[in-house]
DNA sequence: TAGATTGTTAATCGATTAACAATC
DNA sequence: TAGATTGTTAATCGATTAACAATC
């Protein structure tokens, strides 16, 4: 896994990935760059230049075989069929994020849940037990935990932070508006819904003046 | 607003944005490109190039003016202190957006919320009554909505959008892993946090072998 | 074989970064 | 004025797109 791929094109990796499940799940065995492009509203240029870097995947001719295609993007990406992550801050998105299918259905399982607050403390969410914060370390080492979501509120959320990176946690998806300091060997990946709603807010008003 | 700004400086805007109100609130009168490279840990030449494109905004040997700077990217990303938004699909997630405290400090209000199951009609959440989806044309004109959150399941994803199309709504943040077909004058964001994580995932896997 | 479609090279486009003259 | 820092131009980098020979 030496040579990087572009970032653009490990997210839509992700998008191909998708669509390659649906398209099995139809009995599709085979489908050209231009089809899956009418589907994703791609290029199909970007997407055989995408599908180069991980080899030579298609059959000229005849497309890419979408079984096989399928195995070799989640070689790529590194998914296998459990990951097991961690939750930390169990508030009204952390719950939803628990309780989320989705999650669940591309593999990633949320096997521990954090929060200081001792009222949540012991509850079960979704067949999993809320522990303190305190516990991060110990159930880290003890599952082998890379990844950690982490959806406390903005201020507790550095601290919090530093208590994944010293149990040894290795990439955090950060859903609050603070921007992060940790270690390089770790990474962090923002979500920030409100910088989407602003996005689009602008799309639609620069639109309207055009 | 007809020069089109580059879609990466939009989204950065929005963090200096919120990095000038922080600055603002601790009394900070002006500051650097080189100061806030070091908050944000973004480079100062992409911040003096992206504060360029919104005009000569700042003062050379003094720094930008965090007041002005707030009013004018405010201005260019067309927000408001106010900006009624409504939520369709009051399940996990959508009930986590209405409560989200983030949304509403930004501006945006969930003014109405929407939904097809007759349990969860009428009842109220966060001050909002969730109505059936029947009711979002009338609403949508009645209040003059331009955005919404689509937060239904994925089956029910495409034909909502329907709904919000024929309803006038102009900016669709959407929360479903599906590919929403709406006309080109809609413009729709995704957000999807499954493919966040594959991403997170990734960068950690593809550091491990380097 | 003929037709379809990949894989790749080269051209283009767009965004980031470097450098520095302008100027507060 | 001298020092600091912007605003901008030019250079670089990286990603997208076009084009087409290779080949199934």
């Amino acid at each position: 896994m030496k040579n990087k791929l572009p970032p653009p094109t490990v997210k839509r990796l992700s998008l191909y990935l998708r669509a390659f499940e649906g398209l099995d799940h139809r009995g599709v065995t085979h489908i050209s760059s231009k089809g899956l492009s009418e589907i994703l509203e791609i290029p199909d240029t970007q997407i055989r230049k995408g599908l180069s870097f991980i080899g030579k995947t298609g059959r000229r001719g005849k497309g890419y075989p979408v079984r096989d295609l399928i195995q070799r993007i989640r070689e790529i990406l590194g998914l296998k069929s459990y990951i097991p992550i961690i939750l930390v801050g169990v508030g009204n998105l952390g719950t939803a994020l628990l309780a989320s299918k989705l999650m669940k259905q591309r593999g990633f399982r949320i096997v521990g849940a954090f929060d200081v607050d001792v009222s949540k403390i012991g509850k079960k969410f979704c067949d999993v037990r809320i522990q303190d914060d305190s516990k991060i370390p110990e159930f880290v080492k003890e599952y082998g935990i890379k990844l950690a979501i982490l959806t406390t509120p903005g201020e507790a959320a550095q601290h919090t932070a530093e208590i994944l990176v010293s149990a040894g946690i290795s990439g955090i998806l950060n859903f609050t508006p603070e921007n992060l300091s940790v270690p390089p060997y770790v990474k962090v990946h923002n979500v920030d819904f409100t910088i989407e709603m602003e996005f689009l807010n602008y799309l639609v008003n620069s639109e309207d003046l055009e």
